[in-house]
DNA sequence: CCAAAAGTGTTATCCGTACACCCATGC
DNA sequence: GCATGGGTGTACGGATAACACTTTTGG
C-alpha cells in the first residue's frame, strides 16, 4: 500500500458523511468505531482523488466505508476553521497503539502518512438518507465495528464530527418536505402512521393524526396500495409507496 | 513576490465571492475585469492560507479584492467537479499576454505558478450582501476595473463563475426573509417602497403594496422613524431602520 | 358488542390576497 | 380643491388546526 501522499488525493481536503437511518422511532446515524485501541468513533470519511468530482468522492467513500450505494447523498456544509486537524486524535491513537508506528515492513501507518494525515483539513460534509431495513452496512478494514446510533445519543466522536452531525440534522429538518426526504428513510411501503412517527422523531414534536395525513397526501408524492392486516383488533391501515 | 506554491496556501482549494448590491431597481454583482488583454471577468477569488479558517479567508479575499469589509458573508456552495481547472482560461490569457511569461526578473507569473494555478480546484462559494451606497469598491492590482453588473446582464465570466452566481441567487431567494437579507442590501434608513422594489427585483415579480407592508412589518425587524419629505405632492412615507 | 386504531368530515382559525377607503402633501 | 402616492381597514378564500364522528378489525 502506497503512502497517502502518493495516492493522488487532493491535499488537505476531506469528505465526511453523515448517514441517516430510521428505526423504532429513532433517527439514527451510522458511525464506525475504528479498530484501534482507545474507542475512537469517526464519521465515514475520506479524501478526493485528483480525477474525481467531490460528489463522486462522497459516493465512493460511502460505498467503501459502509457498503452503501445508490442512495440520496447531498453536500450540506463545509467546515474549515484554522488549525482544524486530526493531530490531537492521531497522537492519542498512536499513544494507545504504539505498534502501529514501528518501522516494520508490515507497518500500517508510515511517517509520511502521519505528516499528511495531521495537516490542517478542510472538510465537505455530505448527508445520506437510507432505508435502514434495506442496507447492510459493512465495516471497512479500518473499523472494529459499524453501528447505528440514535442521533440523540451519539458516541463521543473525534474532531468536530458531532458539530457536523448537528448541521446535517438542521439541513434535514429544513429541507424535509421539499426534498421528500422522509420517504427515503422508510421502507418501500409504509403506513401513514410510520410517516407520522418519523416526522415526530425528526422534529421532536407531535403532529395531529388527521391533519398530518392531509398534509402528507397533499404533497402528491404517494400512491395508496392495499391494506396492511396486522392481526390487531382494529381497522387495517393502508400501505403507501413513493410515486415513480 | 514568492511563487504561489510558496505562499502557504492550501493546495487546490479556492474561495469565490459573489457580492450582491442593489441600486436603481437592479440587483447587482460586483465583478472585476482582469487588467490583462482579452477582457476576462472573474469573481473575486483567492486561496486559503494554512493559518486561517475558510470564513476568514473569504473575508480577507473580499477585503483585498474590493476593499469591502464588515459585511454579511456566508458560504453557500462547493463546486468541485472532476477536471475543474482554470487551465483553459490561463492558456488563453497567456496566448493574449505573452509578455507575462517571459523569464524576466520582473515577470509576474512564474512557471511554478502556472503549474500551481492550473491544477484542478475545488472552490467554496461565498455570497456577500452590501449597501451599495456605502461601499466604495476598489480594484486590486490584478484588475483593470471593478464594476457592478446587473445580475440579469452579467459579463461572460471565466470557468463556472456564472453557475456560481446562479446558485448564490437561488440561496439569496430562499433565505431572504429568514436571514433578513434584504435590509443588508439597503441603506441604513429606507422607505417601505424601497423594500418592496427590492423584493420585486429579487423575485422578479410584483407584490401588492398594502399586503407587502403587513408582511414586512410582521417580521418584527424594523422600527419606524420620522417621515421622509421629498417635496412631492403626496403623503410623505415613513422611514424605517433595521432594529438593533 | 366492545376496544382500539384508522379514515374522513365539519368547524374554527389563521394567513395571504384583493378591494376599498382615507389621509397627507404640494401645487 | 385636486392629483398623487402612502397608510390602513375590511372582506374573501384557501390552507392549516381543532374537534367530532364513522368505519374497520379481531377478540
Amino acid at each position: 500500500m502506497h503512502p497517502l501522499s502518493e495516492q493522488g488525493y487532493i491535499d488537505q481536503l476531506s469528505v465526511d458523511c453523515v448517514i441517516f437511518g430510521y428505526q423504532d422511532r429513532k433517527l439514527k446515524v451510522l458511525v464506525p468505531q475504528l479498530r484501534f485501541k482507545g474507542g475512537f468513533w469517526a464519521l465515514p470519511s475520506g479524501f478526493v482523488y485528483q480525477h474525481e468530482g467531490v460528489d463522486e468522492a462522497a459516493q465512493r467513500i460511502l460505498q467503501e466505508r459502509t457498503g452503501i450505494s445508490d442512495v440520496f447523498l447531498e453536500q450540506f456544509w463545509v467546515t474549515g476553521k484554522a488549525g482544524r486537524s486530526s493531530k490531537e486524535f492521531l497522537d492519542r491513537l498512536i499513544e494507545l497503539n504504539p505498534s502501529l508506528f514501528t518501522p516494520d515492513p508490515g507497518e500500517e501507518f508510515r511517517r509520511g502518512d502521519y505528516e499528511w494525515f495531521t495537516r490542517r483539513f478542510v472538510s465537505i460534509g455530505y448527508y445520506a438518507l437510507v432505508d435502514i431495513s434495506h442496507v447492510v452496512p459493512q465495516k471497512s478494514d479500518l473499523d472494529a465495528f459499524i453501528e447505528w446510533y440514535d442521533v440523540k445519543d451519539l458516541p463521543e466522536m473525534i474532531m468536530d464530527h458531532r458539530e457536523i452531525v448537528v448541521h446535517a440534522l438542521e439541513t434535514l429538518r429544513i429541507t424535509l418536505d421539499q426534498k421528500l426526504s422522509a420517504f427515503k428513510l422508510l421502507p418501500e411501503t409504509f403506513t401513514m402512521k410510520d410517516v407520522q412517527e418519523l416526522y415526530e422523531t425528526i422534529y421532536d414534536r407531535p403532529f395531529a393524526r388527521n391533519n398530518f395525513q392531509k398534509k402528507i397526501l397533499s404533497l402528491n408524492a404517494l400512491e395508496r396500495l392495499e391494506k396492511k392486516y396486522t392481526g390487531a383488533a382494529n381497522k387495517a391501515p393502508y400501505l403507501y409507496r413513493l410515486l415513480q
